[in-house]
DNA sequence: GTTTGATTAGACTAAATGGTCTAATGCAGT
DNA sequence: ACTGCATTAGACCATTTAGTCTAATCAAAC
């Protein structure tokens, strides 16, 4: 078990501190103890603890995302079934059920109090709804979808609820109330198959 | 303008800070500077930061919440009427629709770290979700609904759903928009009407 | 008007916070 | 081995944090 780069270390131990605790409640001494790095290595990859959570941000959280919002379709396949086996693979990641989306969590704490941070996050949103719209869309104009279906409504409909849904306490999570939520959602899509 | 007795001030002023910031990135001396309060004086009210917030919940939190969750029909009003009247209620209210439910932001931030907000916070949403599932069920009892809506479950999709909408950051929110997405949750209950 | 308890007032404290600084160390290229 | 730069190390700092303490003030009851 070779030692990780500080750089890489660092990333890693913030977005699990940031993911479950959230921006202001995490401080740098905190992530600091748990990496076992000291602060003048972190001053020297980071100007500040801003600056780390927004790296930590595009390189782990952004890409982590990609991990459980799927939505390239695989030869065959149908937009329903893409949707149903992404649903599927979200109930089966556990920290998702269980702590939500941390794209929509930080988004809450931070998007109405940080310009940065709100352009960085808001960003992201964006481009998923559009790839969401886009697959919609794709499912349009093969016809699968009835042209009643208006793409980015829908899309932008699909990813609120979900994140919703996801972002719901622990208490109150499983991933068995995440499948039955989640089945309403594809269940109105289907209303506009052919 | 007669001066609002010390405890209700300050649980106004906790209330507006906590809403927009959330609980950790608000101070109590943010609070005392805004209230005009001496710190003596709060802590002769409050043991702490914490019960302050907790006390703030209970008496405005909770309070403000009845005024756009209306789950109560009037006389003659269906089912379906009392919930689009509903909607069209929160997306008047102006700081609902920028910065969220502040029950579920609250949650989202502190019910999977600190045990008595989950607590306090998690049996309000689960009386939510009764209150809502009882209308729902009357729906059905009166004959408004199929028996093949599981009232239950549909109240819990439908509250996650629109905390989730509510919830969006205030540069990807509107009136508008809260409306539309709304749309997709009312039409999918549509479904389920004789 | 005096007494009594509640409230106000704000200086003070200890701990935690984010951040700086300088010296030591490692390590690549020569 | 030597040089030069990147990195590590952690003591140190100023500010902010939640919270304490004691004295002053107020208001109601007598």
């Amino acid at each position: 078990m070779k030692k990780q780069p500080t750089r890489e270390k660092l990333l890693d131990i913030t977005f699990d501190e940031v993911y479950i605790h959230g921006y202001s409640a995490t401080s740098v001494d905190t992530i600091l103890k748990k990496a076992g790095i000291p602060k003048g290595s972190m001053y020297h990859h980071f100007k500040g603890k801003k600056e780390l959570v927004l790296a930590m941000v595009q390189e782990r959280l952004f890409v982590k995302m990609d991990t459980f919002f799927i939505f390239k379709r695989e030869a065959g396949e149908t937009v329903m079934q893409r949707l149903r086996n992404t649903y599927v693979a979200m109930s089966k990641n556990k920290p998702l059920v269980t702590y939500g989306c941390p794209l929509y969590r930080l988004m809450v704490e931070l998007s109405a109090v940080d310009r940065e941070f709100d352009v960085l996050l808001g960003s992201r949103a964006m481009q998923l709804h559009q790839e969401l719209a886009a697959l919609l869309q794709s499912g349009i104009d093969e016809g699968e979808f009835t042209n009643k279906l208006h793409a980015e409504s829908f899309a932008r409909f699909m990813l609120s609820a979900t994140w919703g849904i996801l972002s719901m306490p622990p208490s109150l999570s499983s991933s068995r109330l995440f499948l039955e939520q989640s089945r309403f959602i594809l269940e109105n899509l289907e209303t506009y198959t052919h």
